[in-house]
DNA sequence: TATTGATCTTTAGCCGAATAAAAAACAATC
DNA sequence: GATTGTTTTTTATTCGGCTAAAGATCAATA
């Protein structure tokens, strides 16, 4: 598939991360053909260096989506609307990775509740720091745990209905205090950009977007407002729920028809938020994620994770 | 100081954590000289082997804590009151870890906010594995950052007034939330034990205690609490606020006097708790917490920690 | 019969060399 | 003058061997 004379098939994590967020760009701006992409431009957005940024608009003409003319740069030669299967590729290239390893089988409950490094290294037949790094993430996440003398332990954290649960009581206890914080603080800008988004995926982004970029969507809604709490706490809590969610979150199916009566909700709260009734808007905000709970949970929902696991 | 022909002058992770847990245990229960620490037992108790417990007997024992006889095991060998000096040499023990000597750095304002590894390593004379461990628990604790590329960056969490203020804020958020919750059930046995433990500290244990153990018997009982909500993301968010919060408040002076006053409110709370009261008991957290937040913080505080750290 | 003592097996942390990758610096081009 | 192309320097990951330490087993003892 790839081309033997550059070894661009395989991507680091870097640079994993770089093509999603460029690819990210590209569609959220909504840029014409033809758009100039300029290096620096991107490596200083992206908190990184040339480097990884050069290696990935490389790998990206390659697939088509950029063209290079030499001492002159990238620029983009397809529309951001068909650059779908890029994103599944991309979203893909990922999936075999160790932690998405650990992931399938702790949703389809066949990963022991104890295990050591070595046995699992067996299993997985990989090196020491590769599966260092799968387990570290997850500890990082809250759901591994490195027991005290050797070996780790699973803690039911993304894999139990309950778990499930608690989260968004947790939310509901959260997000609508920090609205309420006397510490509140409006960035008109962010504000403006969410709203954006939002309003976009209203028009009929909810039909092409991606189920990732979707929850990506959603996330960044809640975690914009639980920014303007000025609690750091806060928002440290809500980022941490959002990515041990997003683990569950994109093997269950939401109807895109629902996914667009949530994005009306969205909109609703940013309006009373604009307007500067944060009472109001905490209570719809609470709502919001009562219904979210309520909707999404229902108890076939991890039977079917554990069965589509065991294939 | 210690003898050369063993090696039990140097103690491990696992071994401090076991030393540590022994001691705190027998102070806990208060046990009479003469009582019998059997290995298994306390292997059990503290979720590990007999190994390094025995390990950490025999060194106890040298240290005159403890008395062993052949084939009968180890027995208490001096009144748990008057351990202090060990308690204090085992905590000291830690003290010249990295990990504290970034604490130190940090709160006295001497680390750069971004530094690469190698650099660190230089500096402070460590080999990779050692620093990587120290960075690791700092991002963990979420004072850390390993940036995209290489090089850390350091997040202002445990070193501001605003953070300090915002985690008490956040505090008064979920700790009486979670007095209200709906999945609120106590554990009797678990109360019983705090109850204890706070009743001991008011009647004259806040002269005796250190200060760090002082501060364990006050995170647990507002962990107790928390695990009662019945959320274990709840629970989750406050031990990661108190492990961090540690950081800060070990150097901070509290007046026994005023330690006593909170474990006084502590014991109304648990009172209420017990009567059924959970309005009132979240009630009485919330002023609590804003107490003890208006008491602590003054602006000079941070200046102190800065001024400390540079002698 | 539970607990300790001694021994054996397994596990994981540590270390240095090799390698890959990112950042930075500088030259060339539009 | 800003942006790209190229090279150099710096940084961090990976790997395998080594060793300390944790866990497991079984015999001995009170």
């Amino acid at each position: 598939m790839a081309q033997d004379n550059t070894p661009s098939a395989v991507l680091t994590a870097l640079q994993k991360r770089v093509a999603r967020e460029v690819i990210a760009y590209v569609r959220r701006e909504r840029l014409p053909i033809g758009h100039h992409l300029a290096e620096s431009h991107l490596a200083q957005t992206l908190n990184t260096s040339r480097t990884p940024v050069k290696f990935v608009l490389n790998h990206l003409a390659e697939r088509g989506m950029l063209k290079h003319d030499r001492n002159r740069g990238f620029f983009l030669a397809r529309a951001a609307q068909d650059l779908n299967e890029l994103v599944q590729e991309i979203a893909e290239a990922e999936e075999d990775s160790v932690y998405r390893r650990f992931v399938a089988l702790r949703l389809s409950r066949q990963l022991p509740e104890q295990f050591t490094e070595i046995e699992l290294m067996r299993q997985f037949d990989v090196s020491r720091a590769e599966l260092r790094a799968a387990l570290l993430r997850m500890q990082q996440e809250g759901w591994a745990e490195q027991r005290s003398g050797q070996g780790w332990k699973m803690l039911p954290v993304i894999d139990s209905i309950e778990a499930y649960e608690e989260s968004f009581a947790f939310r509901s206890i959260i997000e609508p205090a920090g609205l309420l914080s006397p510490t509140f603080q409006i960035d008109r800008e962010l504000l403006a950009s969410c709203r954006k988004q939002q309003a976009f995926i209203a028009e009929g982004g909810y039909l092409s977007m991606t189920i990732e970029e979707l929850y990506e969507a959603n996330s960044h809604f809640h975690e914009i407002i639980a920014g303007f709490s000025g609690n750091r706490f806060l928002l440290q809590s809500l980022k941490r729920l959002d990515r041990l969610r997003r683990l569950v979150e994109y093997r269950v199916d939401v109807s895109r028809e629902h996914r667009r009566a949530q994005v009306e909700q969205h909109l609703e709260i940013l309006d009373l938020i604009e307007q500067g009734d944060r009472l109001a808007a905490a209570d719809r905000m609470r709502a919001h994620l009562e219904g979210a709970r309520r909707k999404k949970v229902d108890a076939t929902l991890f039977d079917k994770l554990q069965n589509a696991g065991q294939d």
